[in-house]
DNA sequence: GCAATAATTGAGAATCAATCTCAATTATTT
DNA sequence: AAATAATTGAGATTGATTCTCAATTATTGC
C-alpha cells in the first residue's frame, strides 16, 4: 500500500513549492483518495463526500494528480479510472467483468527502454493495458459451453 | 498504407454481415477517413465533409470502428486521435511536439504474451504508449540550453 | 421495377462531465 | 492582527457526444 503520513508530506511539500495553499479541502481529499482502495472513479469521491464542492474535488484530484500522487487510465469504454500511485505498473483488463490486474516486469521495462534507445526516443513515463479475458472469466466460459 | 478497395470489401461485408444498410454517407465517410494521412481527429472528419450530418459522423465512425477498420488512441492531453487500422504496431508520443512515432517490435510482443500466459490471463488486444521527447525536440532543446 | 417494410439520416434538442465565474471565505505573510 | 493572496462554492456555462423523431432512403419479396 502507500504510506498515508509520507504521502501527506510530499501533498504538503508539493504545494509549498508551489506557492499554493494548504487547505483542509484538499487535505481531504488526498484522505480520501488515500484511502480508496485499489481503482476509482471521480463520482466515487464526489459521492463519499459531503463537504466539498465538486468544482473543487475537480481542482484537487487535478493538484494532486500534478502532486504525482494518482494517475488515471481508460477502461474499455473509456472511463477514466483513477489509482493512487505506487511503484510502475501495467495492467490487464477483462473485457468480460471489467476486472483490473496490475503487473510488473522488469525485462519489459528494458526492453521498452532499448526500443526506444534505438530511435533516438527519450521515455519519461508509459502506459500499458492488455485486454483481454481474466482466469475467472474463462471459467465460467468454458463451464457455460461444456456440452452435458 | 491500406488498400482501398479491400477496405471497401471488409466494410460492405460487415455491413451486410449486421443487417446494417448500405449508405452513400457511410461509404463517404469511409472514403475520406481512408485517405487521412497517419492520424486523424473527429473534428476533421466534421470539417472535410459538409454533405454528412455531425450526427451521423459520430454514427458512421462508431461503425467503421465496430468494423475493425479504424481504431483510436488518446494523447497527453486526452484526446481522441483516429487512425486507420494496418499492422498491429504502438506509439511513442511526444510531449513537447506532440508528434507520434508508430514502432512494432516483435520481442516486446511475444514477451506480453508470455507473461499473459503466465498469469493465465488470454489476452485479445492492448495498447501502449511510451511519452517522452522526440530526437527533433531533444535537439532543439540542446540548443537552446547550449552556452554561448 | 414496384410496393411494402425496415433502416438511416439530419436538425436541433438534450445530456453530462468538466470547467468557469466571481463574490465570499480562508490561508499566508509581515 | 491587518494586509495580501489564494481558494472555495453555487450555479452558470461550455463543449463534445448522444438522442429524438419525422422525413428520407435502402432493402426485400414479388
Ligand atoms: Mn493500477
Ligand atoms: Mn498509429
Ligand atoms: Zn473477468
Ligand atoms: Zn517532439
Amino acid at each position: 500500500m502507500v504510506d498515508h503520513q509520507y504521502a501527506f508530506k510530499q501533498f504538503t511539500d508539493y504545494l509549498r513549492s508551489e506557492g499554493k495553499s494548504i487547505t483542509p479541502e484538499r487535505l481531504d481529499i488526498l484522505d480520501l483518495v488515500l484511502h480508496e482502495k485499489g481503482h476509482f472513479r471521480i463520482e466515487d469521491v464526489i459521492r463519499k463526500n459531503d463537504r466539498v464542492s465538486r468544482a473543487t474535488i475537480y481542482r484537487t484530484l487535478k493538484t494532486i494528480e500534478d502532486a504525482g500522487l494518482i494517475k488515471y487510465i481508460r477502461t474499455i469504454h473509456d472511463e477514466k479510472i483513477f489509482e493512487v500511485v505506487k511503484e510502475h505498473h501495467d495492467h490487464m483488463i477483462c473485457e468480460v467483468c471489467g476486472k483490473i490486474i496490475e503487473f510488473h516486469d522488469p525485462d519489459l521495462e528494458s526492453l521498452q527502454n532499448d526500443i526506444c534507445a534505438s530511435r533516438g526516443f527519450s521515455p519519461t513515463r508509459h502506459t500499458m493495458k492488455i485486454f483481454g479475458i481474466c482466469p475467472a472469466c474463462q471459467k465460467h466460459r468454458s463451464q457455460k459451453n461444456t456440452p452435458e
